[in-house]
DNA sequence: AGAAAAGCTTTTTTT
DNA sequence: AAGCTTTTCT
């Protein structure tokens, strides 16, 4: 994953100050090894990116232990991601030799969490709350933002819980929103929905990712004889990717470093993104002031890539105001200029970009380092069929997650309610599924007894089962349900967990559901929940899976083949590949619209900051592209080149722009001249104005549907026939015998939907469209 | 009650 | 294009 990876081991028999230095010392530049060896007092170290980073933070905890310093149990490592603290776990146990388990080094969520495990009793909580995912969280808005008589198409819950969670990364509870802050947001009623929501949390015996580090700080701060336990315990203190702490985990480090002020935080201001979820890159900034006489070491020479890539991220990033200031360096070889690329549209330009990969392929080089780094999520559908269609190996990083799943979350509604009796949230996603008659109106009737007496869901339903409120029918099936919960209830204790869920799937009818259900899908699903217990085998509880799956919601099992890998700039952060290809620079798609509208100048930046994360990601070389046109929403518009396409500096770039873009006649050479002098220094300005004036941002946008609709029809008429024709067909299933044009017989091993994996007779195993394929007996 | 159909908005990034 | 909510039909 990162550059240094074959770092020297360390050697635990080289003593400690017994003149012989240590090897994993002597294999670091000046830089890194002065912030290696300033273990004591705080330090910040300003680490560009691929300057060594994680090497720092790892070879600095075998320091500790080796000279002595400290045991495993007086660090706490912080890291911002599963990623990274699975990154720095398994680089820290090579290094020493030993296994982390059981050392605090994980994400501040999950330390957090295993805090307040400790102490919920301090804020009103049980130690098995729940911990709840954005959905629940959600949905839960949802009803209060009801209950509240705002109006909802104003107001959406979305944004409401939006606003509750950027109080809590901000350390304010509800208590602490003024009448100036509370504004007019949601009426004014901010303040009495978030005490009203967190009301609800608790009556549920629940937290959010937010109350983590809120419910921490409330526990420092009213129980001061346990702030003093966990300031003793943490002597050394690391943290990873500070600039990218909000204002709660600002709060909880500084808190926590309090005592013996051995802290050393490692960040790059230029690599904040998540300002969106409260980051604040001041804390980077006044670090200094927290902890008068910090150390500051800046690593600024570059191991990853070349002049080339530097040179152009560091231009590209230069256009931001208020950097603390780096300058990136590296004896690397210029290298390849960056690859700038024009394209006519989205569907050009995945066309090109797998075509760029195959040469590179041809070239000897491996998928497996290549990526595409793309702003959003949806931008990645496009590469998707493109790669499918072209059987280019491909993988997904962050896409749809194992534990997002519906049957998978409902699956674990079933076990949370065994876990956890007051988790209404999972109670109402289960209690009628599959169907048992219990309907809208029982179930009104229920969440009014509940709220008017304060008590969970199934101790309402308990109660009114007893009473003769409910219909008789309505009274059968919910007596039912309540028996059988509590029969569930029995096995949580007598049974082992996977015992458990089996019965309960079984017992419930959730399982038989899935087995009538005739839709194409319901198999995988079946597949899924099986998976979902083989999962659960590698934890030795309930409560341990149900922690882990609402911490580290991650996609399963990574395979070692291959592959090139599809992200977002986001979750590209850390990593780094041989080649990168940043497709979609585009005004109002990155940077993102969104971004420009809500947040202006500083939205702008962070933007930009995203554009340099992802250059920086280049080894070897990288390729920035641009499509005039493109599909959004369903509706073609046209679009102008992003205004970071300006801002690379022209030395560091080739540019290349394909004939007949921005409205210009057809031709070659005097087209592109055009493009260039219309693009370059004015040009791009005056057009970034448009969007960056903010209401004016959509409406500059050209519409121009059906004309667009009419010629894609004309142009490609045999494409859109075979893959009607071969739906009609009818799907494949896995061992279907298939027949490919490019790839030849074959037999299909893995089928999602219209995706198909297959394993070919000639080719080996590629991914493909079904529309693509023929069944082999109707091939000729 | 429940299923099907018909509108209607929606989409940034993630612990 | 997809998901969600509302409406309509059985």
């Amino acid at each position: 994953m990162t550059s240094d990876s074959d770092s020297p081991s360390f050697e635990p028999r080289s003593a400690p100050g017994a003149g012989r230095e240590p090897l994993y010392l002597s294999a670091l530049n000046e830089t890194q090894r002065e912030a290696v060896e300033a273990l004591d007092g705080p330090v910040l170290v300003l680490a560009g990116a691929g300057t060594g980073k994680t090497r720092v933070l790892t070879t600095r905890l075998a320091h500790l232990l080796n000279t002595g310093k400290a045991g495993p149990g007086d660090l706490l490592a912080v890291t911002f991601t599963n990623k990274a603290a699975r990154e720095m776990k398994d680089r820290v146990a090579a290094l020493v030799h030993r296994t982390v388990e059981g050392w605090w080094l994980g994400t501040f969520h999950a330390l957090a969490a295993r805090i307040l495990r400790s102490h919920a009793e301090v804020v009103g909580l049980k130690p098995n709350f729940t911990i709840l995912d954005s959905d629940d969280q959600l949905r839960l808005m949802k009803q209060i933002v009801q209950a509240a008589d705002i109006d909802d198409k104003k107001w959406p819950p979305r944004a409401v819980l939006h606003q509750v969670e950027r109080w809590k990364d901000r350390g304010l509870g509800p208590d602490k929103i003024g009448v100036a802050e509370a504004g007019d947001f949601a009426e004014g009623k901010g303040p009495e929905i978030y005490r009203a929501y967190q009301e609800r949390l608790k009556t549920l015996n629940a937290a959010d990712f937010g109350d983590l580090l809120l419910h921490n700080l409330t526990i420092f701060l009213t129980r001061p004889e346990i702030l003093e336990r966990y300031q003793q315990r943490f002597r050394y203190i690391l943290v990873d990717e500070y600039q990218d702490t909000n204002v709660s985990q600002y709060l909880w480090l500084r808190l926590l470093a309090q005592k013996y002020r051995n802290i050393c935080c490692v960040g790059d201001d230029d690599q904040s993104i998540y300002g969106w979820r409260g980051a604040e890159v001041g804390n980077i900034l006044r670090f200094e002031e927290d902890f008068p006489g910090a150390r500051i070491v800046r690593l600024e020479r570059n191991y990853r890539s070349t002049q080339h890539i530097l040179r152009a991220a560091s231009g590209l990033i230069a256009h931001n105001e208020g950097r603390l200031g780096k300058t990136l360096w590296t004896e690397d070889d210029p290298g390849e200029k960056v690859l700038l690329r024009g394209l006519w549209d989205g569907e050009a330009e995945a066309r090109y970009i797998s075509d760029e990969i195959e040469a590179i392929e041809r070239r000897g080089g491996s998928l497996g380092q290549i990526a595409i780094l793309v702003r959003a999520g949806y931008q990645m559908r496009e590469f998707e069929e493109r790669f499918m269609t072209a059987g280019v190996p491909y993988r997904v990083v962050g896409g749809p997650r194992f534990y997002e799943r519906q049957e998978i979350r409902d699956a674990l509604a079933y076990l949370r309610l065994v876990h956890q009796p007051a988790d209404d949230l999972a109670f109402e996603r289960v209690v009628n599924l599959p169907r048992r008659g219990i309907g809208d109106s029982t179930l009104q009737l229920l969440h009014r007894f509940a709220r008017a007496n304060d008590m969970p869901l199934t101790e309402a339903a308990l109660r009114l089962v007893g009473s003769d409120e409910l219909k008789p029918a309505a009274k059968r099936a919910l007596g039912r349900f309540m028996e059988d919960l509590d029969r569930w209830r029995g096995f949580a204790r007598d049974l082992s967990h996977t015992e458990l869920a089996e019965r309960l799937l079984d017992e419930s009818g959730y399982t038989a559901m899935w087995q009538n259900d005739r839709s194409p899908d319901a198999a995988g699903r079946l597949e899924n929940l099986k998976e979902l217990v083989v999962a659960m085998a590698e934890f030795e509880t309930l409560g341990g899976f149900l922690e882990h799956v609402s911490l580290v919601m991650e996609n399963a099992a990574t395979d070692s083949l291959e592959k090139v890998t599809l992200m977002t700039l986001h979750s590209a952060k850390g990593l780094e590949f041989d080649h990168v290809f940043l497709p979609g620079w585009e005004e109002g798609v990155f940077p993102h619209q969104r971004a420009l509208d809500e947040t202006g100048l500083s939205g702008l930046e962070e933007e930009r900051r995203l554009a340099y994360v992802g250059l920086t990601r280049a080894r070897k070389r990288a390729w920035v592209s641009y499509a005039a046109n493109r599909r959004i929403h369903n509706q073609w518009q046209s679009l102008i080149p992003s205004r970071f396409v300006d801002e690379l500096p022209k030395d560091a770039i080739d540019r290349v722009v394909d004939p007949g873009l921005y409205g210009a006649g057809r031709g070659g050479e005097e087209t592109d001249e055009w493009s260039r002098g219309r693009l370059g220094e004015s040009g791009g300005r005056e057009f970034g104005r448009f969007f960056s004036g903010g209401n004016a941002g959509r409406s500059t946008v050209a519409r121009f549907g059906s004309r667009r609709d009419a010629f894609a029809r004309e142009r490609s008429p045999r494409l859109i026939e075979s893959a009607s024709s071969s739906r009609s067909s009818g799907a494949f299933g896995v061992g279907d015998r298939v027949f490919h044009l490019k790839f030849g017989y074959g037999k299909v091993t893995v089928a999602e939907g219209d995706k198909l994996e297959i394993q070919f007779d000639k080719a080996g195993t590629k991914r493909v469209m079904a529309s693509f394929v023929l069944p082999a007996d109707q091939a000729g």
